[in-house]
DNA sequence: ATGACGGTGTGGCACCGA
């Protein structure tokens, strides 16, 4: 099975584009974020009508997320549990694959602005409530997935200038070690556990033409536990829909699962 | 040093993103 996740920002924008990556790329499960959307607002026929359900966390203006998948989803949680959080972003769903149950936790991680910010400060609050949540997800859901659009570098092999942007947001000691700790639950960055192009990226600004000159960031991941690690077969990024009229200024990344 | 581009909501610009 395969299991992408997208940053759309916004879904009203970029639903035609959706719609044509789902036909060239028929994934089992797509997790979008920025949706940008309300829930009355979501385009659910259209979704439907391309073969797919919807477990939707919309918010008007900002933020948003949503679990697209072939398979029925239960066991629905919006938000983290134990975190009280205005916005709209995190959904998680049991899917039950044609390969037994798959746990989809889909994150719109907080920007964070600049160090020493509110918004620094909320997200380094965020990232530890989602990490206390996610131990509990975890023992009770082995085979797990964290996907989204996680807002942090992982290394410097994840940006265009780890020198230039040294402790800018994105690239600080913190944020990092908070994904560290993410990942010391028994999560693995899927996209890592390949080799892989150097200089890949899953977002670029729209200024300056960074996409042309590759001026990027990796901060689009999927996250696997240790039970599905050895069944992951692939994880790429899908550069082309960067080169759309109007695109996101993320991509997708996709991963292959081998489920028993 | 600043802003650059794009989306949203409001109203002719401000805010936010990364």
């Amino acid at each position: 099975m395969k299991i992408a996740t997208w940053n759309v920002n916004s879904l009203a924008v970029r639903l035609p584009q959706v719609l044509d990556w789902l036909a060239a790329n028929p994934v089992d499960v797509l997790c979008l974020q920025e949706l940008k959307l309300s829930d009355d607002k979501f385009p659910l026929d259209a979704l439907t009508a391309a073969g797919y359900q919807s477990a939707v966390f919309g918010q008007k203006t900002y933020n948003g997320v949503a679990i697209l998948s072939r398979a029925p989803a239960r066991n629905i949680v919006r938000n983290i549990v134990g975190f009280t959080d205005e916005q709209s972003r995190v959904i998680a769903a049991t899917l039950d694959t044609p390969q037994g149950e798959l746990r989809v936790v889909n994150g719109y991680f907080v920007n964070g602005h600049a160090p020493g910010t509110d918004k620094f400060e909320y997200k380094m609050r965020w990232l530890e409530g989602l990490r206390n949540w996610l131990r509990d997800e975890l023992s009770a859901h082995p085979r797990l997935v964290l996907v989204g659009d996680f807002n942090i570098t992982c290394d410097d092999r994840d940006t265009y200038d780890a020198e230039g942007l040294r402790e800018t947001i994105h690239h600080t000691t913190e944020e990092r070690q908070h994904l560290q700790a993410l990942l010391a639950l028994g999560l693995h960055d899927a996209f890592r556990l390949f080799e892989q192009p150097e200089k890949s990226y899953s977002w670029w600004d729209y200024r300056e033409m960074a996409f042309r000159r590759n001026r990027g960031l990796r901060i689009d991941y999927i996250l696997v536990s240790d039970a599905l690690k050895p069944r992951v077969s692939a994880c790429v990024i899908d550069k082309l829909p960067r080169k759309n009229e109007r695109p996101s200024d993320h991509v997708p990344v996709v991963a292959h699962l081998n489920l028993l």
